[in-house]
DNA sequence: GCCCGCGTTGCAAGCGCTTACATTTCTTGC
DNA sequence: GCAAGAAATGTAAGCGCTTGCAACGCGGGC
């Protein structure tokens, strides 16, 4: 093997310390200073003084690469999440990231993209990472890939949904739910002909699957929905509302898959010279902070993204600890934020 | 130590499978797997077969903690960034981040807020896991901190600006040339009043101070400054607007540090009933995806923040391949984008 | 005075890989 | 048919930590 590898480091750098070095300074054993690293409850005050010196005085990093393979402790989440450049999973991954950083976890980043089965290699290339845990933004369908996760023992958390049979942990709410909620809410405003504009992911699909199902029930003619193939941020709204209504059909309200989307079917309303919410109510879903922090009137469906985020968090937190979280599916629930727009 | 810690994996799950085991299945030495999986053209295509039929057949996921451990080779990369819920920077991180994913590479997170000494914990946390490259999306201003990485012996990529002495390598654009190229575009257009309103971290002040100085150098009187001290995308264009006109100032363009703070304001104007750009221009800053997918009609400055992330893929890419890259600032330049609102 | 127990510290065996070097097994050329 | 070099494989020493267990020192109880 390479005789010296601490002077790889790049263009002739000083050699990066180790624990050893650390303890050749403090004059203790390196299991002191490891003990004093991770339980300083376990060393004296003295030592420890002794090795804080030391490890300042060499400008000492741990390197958690050898101490996560010794312990096999990797403190390092991995993150499944179709994208993060136009994401509704990034507020949840972010408080989940903060609530973690203060007890040593790292977050790396898998990215899966929209596609069906875009998932495969990314898992295994995060569980070669043995992390500690892992947080799906969306429940895999292959069996296979539900195997190895099992297989790998990590803590698996499935969010955004609630999977009857969560893999581990589920951390969510039920789409179904929702979308009877927004149809019982559009019928209570009394809006008779809704229009549903979503995309073809499966959630959105089950959202429309609970509208319709609560206007059937109710004995009403179904609603008017247009399914779109585009990806969730790539529909255009303008457009649909604009063939809707140059098809001669007719709606009193717009149920959108998303706010984004819901602010463009607003726009072509208005560019139309339909007045929101008199001549046509709309309805977005997802209300993340940017479109909270706008003024915008915009009645929509809040998710709470960051509860989901500090919810896992903490069962990873218990789990680290040995400790079995309190129930395996763990609604956070939705709220229509019922504003001017419809 | 533990005896077998193979076990370990919660909850009676069977061990996972090693090297080694993979090697007495396939009847060849752990090297050779190893060969097999990381040089595959160090080995012999018959064994190379047999390898990979034991590792179907355990369902072998090798261990990255060992494997960088010993080869001081992480194949991570650590991403400096304030935020990811909101944040100009997401799109660069997801472009790199996938540029770099058929090479083996993950990126691992560090959420430094917002707050101008927030980093130092984070860098070290970050330093620990001994990435194979540091991708900042600020620069350091700490000596410190920046010491502390020059020794780290990783290579180190600055983006989004153009520090003149980078610490390594540096990816981005001269703000400072950014705000005298809007200077210009303005006064071209025939606006002689601006109103700049920005946030009051580093870039937006540097862009600021470009524009005045284009202002200044053509004699002309300096543009009024509303230098907010929120954060970036906690500024309330709405309100600013408007306290700067019930102030009974006048001006004929603002020009904004972003593009929804440039939205928020045009949405004031028009509810002042001024029209835009007839009576207001309005001129936003970043123009990322979400802004040029919509079809508002925004005129703004373009940053290609996925080409940032693909150059520093690029760059990180050839060092680990021992190579050079070319130059030490990568200039991706930006554009102002003429669109309908100044 | 001795023994026990506790609080500290050290010893050293791994954790699961990579890789320099040694060894074996082919190819070739003559 | 054989030597020499190339190609393929094996051997084994780490990489920098963690941690079970042993060793040590000290104070208190009897």
């Amino acid at each position: 093997m390479p005789r010296d590898r601490r002077t790889r480091p790049t263009r002739t750098t000083p050699p990066v310390p180790t624990l050893a070095d650390v303890a050749r300074i403090a004059r203790v054993s390196t299991a002191t200073i490891s003990r004093a690293l991770n339980k300083p409850q376990a060393v004296s005050v003295a030592t420890r003084l002794r090795v804080q010196q030391a490890i300042d005085a060499s400008g000492y990093v741990p390197n958690l690469l050898a101490g996560g393979l010794a312990s096999s402790r990797s403190r390092l989440v991995a993150a499944l999440v179709p994208a993060i450049a136009t994401s509704m999973f990034n507020q949840t991954i972010e408080s989940m990231a903060l609530a973690l950083a203060s007890a040593g976890y790292l977050v790396v980043l898998g990215l899966t993209g929209y596609e069906e089965h875009g998932a495969a290699g990314t898992v295994d290339a995060l569980l070669a990472r043995r992390p500690d845990a892992l947080i799906l933004t969306r429940s895999p369908t292959e069996p296979q890939i539900r195997r190895r996760l099992r297989a790998s023992g990590v803590t698996i958390i499935e969010t955004w949904d609630l999977p009857p049979r969560p893999l581990d942990v589920a951390i969510g709410f039920s789409h179904e739910r929702a979308g009877r909620a927004l149809a019982d809410f559009v019928l209570e405003r009394g809006y008779r002909r809704p229009l549903l504009i979503t995309h073809g992911l499966a959630r959105g699909r089950t959202r429309m699957q609970g509208f319709m199902a609560r206007f059937r029930e109710r004995g009403l003619r179904a609603p008017f929905c247009d399914l779109c193939e585009a990806l969730p941020f790539a529909i255009d709204g303008r457009a649909r509302l604009g063939m809707f209504l140059d098809a001669g059909r007719r709606a009193d309200v717009v149920v959108c898959s998303s706010d984004s989307l819901a602010q463009e079917v607003m726009m072509e309303a208005l560019a139309r010279g339909l007045s929101v919410p008199g001549d046509l109510g709309v309805i977005g879903f997802g209300a993340n902070e940017p479109v909270l922090a706008t003024a915008l009137p915009l009645t929509t469906v809040r998710i709470d993204g960051a509860e989901i985020g500090r919810r896992a968090a903490q069962v990873l937190l218990m789990r680290s600890q040995g400790r079995e979280p309190p129930q395996r599916r763990i609604d956070v629930g939705f709220e229509i934020l019922a504003r001017s727009s419809a």
